[in-house]
DNA sequence: ACCTGAACACCGTTCAAGT
DNA sequence: ACCTGAACACCGTTCAAGT
């Protein structure tokens, strides 16, 4: 790298030649500035202190711009260890893992998430979450449907999260306004509640189905006594991924 | 602009004076043909034979007009009739009535589902999910999460059966041709039973939950006698709504 | 009151021409 | 090989002017 060659004069944002994976850096920032529908190719280039054209010699069109953003940041996660714990925690792990991303990159996964190709069969992701599935006993026929409904449903929680539809949902019905100034506060630990609450759900209703199919061979041990109850605190619960791989973004 | 004056192929496909409702109907007629993406101010116009700024004297912009087509189309569905019958069957009812309605009209129900202020709190719609929960014995302090919980839930899983991503997922990891062929058939049945699937892995998950947490006075009777296996045949279910008001749509 | 033509400020993308 | 200016075919929307 010759750091030499000084820039003409100010702050030129480019002393390097086009790339593909530095376009979609850029790319990515300013979608996680104003979201994917205001990035343009003309503001792009700009960002880039480039031609608007000049772009297109590295990038077939801006759908391609978008699927490269996607599949660039999507391979962070993709890495997911495998742990042998019980399938249980290891699907929690799973959605955590997903719903972090889309919380570090959110205008880019609400995006991502109307795409079908998102998910693909290469993915590691998707590995995880199959062989997991045919560790907890799935049938194997059924071990592809059950997986594929488990990303619709993560991915339709989070996105009704990213754009507030949860949370203005849960809302509904307003309350009168008392003498207090009860203000409704921020959205995160109620959010974590409520994802927590259809993971612990569908799971315990796939743990019924396993066990009222006779005798499933990974599912030994019963959720009942660790289920959280309707009423417990948001504040903490026993429903914590154990802090086996899963680490949260900074409540911002 | 005088009636003697005709465009050159005599269908003249307006002589009434342009209404909200009636363009509402023409957008409706376009987002069916081609999408929400394809719906442009100046096609609408010409479809209505009419001067594209003539619309926003009746429309204040295309956001409204797409808000105001959703509005009109949800009202067709929001006219749901209660029974009194378990509050499993009235949640199933529900969700199947939803997906009558996006299979009616899929390229805008796909558009609705990510804006956020899709379902309204005065709707009958919801009004019945969160009578229904009640009646399932949920806490009234869970009522409107789980409802919010629910609608996302359904809306993921339609929205992936939308835009193929359920169909496309269930058949990751492509099995090695053999000798006959077995075509993948039509994407029909086979997402009808998912659909079922989901919607009795989370009504079995809720009844766990209330029965754990105690006597829960609205649900008596157990989903496990009628669960279904994982071996179902698709072309047939004990799940069938009992066709007390789910219509579908013609197989097209 | 309802409609309209012209115009503005944007888009994505093509293409021939530069170096 | 990489880049670029000009241009094309679209957008949504404003606005002054028509009837």
């Amino acid at each position: 790298m010759t750091k030499a060659k000084l820039p003409p004069r100010g702050t030129r944002k480019r002393d390097v030649p086009l790339t593909e994976t530095g376009i979609y850096a850029a790319a990515l920032r300013l979608i996680d500035a104003d979201g994917v529908d205001a990035l343009t190719m003309r503001k792009l280039a700009t960002a880039l202190d480039a031609n608007p054209m000049s772009l297109y010699h590295h990038v077939p069109n801006r759908d391609a711009l978008l699927r490269g953003v996607a599949r660039a940041v999507g391979a962070q996660f993709r890495t997911v260890t495998l742990e042998n714990a019980a399938w249980q925690e290891r699907i929690r792990l799973l959605a955590t893992d997903f719903r972090t991303l889309a919380h570090r990159h959110p205008n880019l996964m609400a995006y991502s998430f109307s795409q079908p190709d998102f998910i693909q069969p290469e993915d590691p992701f998707w590995a995880a979450l199959t062989a997991t599935l045919d560790a907890a006993g799935v049938p194997h026929s059924e071990i592809r449907p059950i997986a594929a409904l488990m990303c619709a449903v993560v991915i339709g929680v989070l996105t009704a999260e990213l754009n507030g539809a949860l949370h203005q949902w849960s809302n509904l019905e307003p309350i009168v306004p008392a003498d207090g100034e009860e203000g409704p506060a921020d959205a995160g630990p109620e959010e974590d509640r409520m994802f927590r609450l259809v993971l612990d759900t569908i799971i315990t209703g796939l743990e019924s189905r396993l066990i009222t199919d006779g005798d499933a061979q990974g599912a030994d041990r019963s959720l009942a006594t660790e289920a959280g109850s309707w009423t417990s605190e948001p504040s903490f619960g026993p429903r914590q991924p154990s802090g086996s791989g899963s680490r949260w973004p900074d409540p911002v």
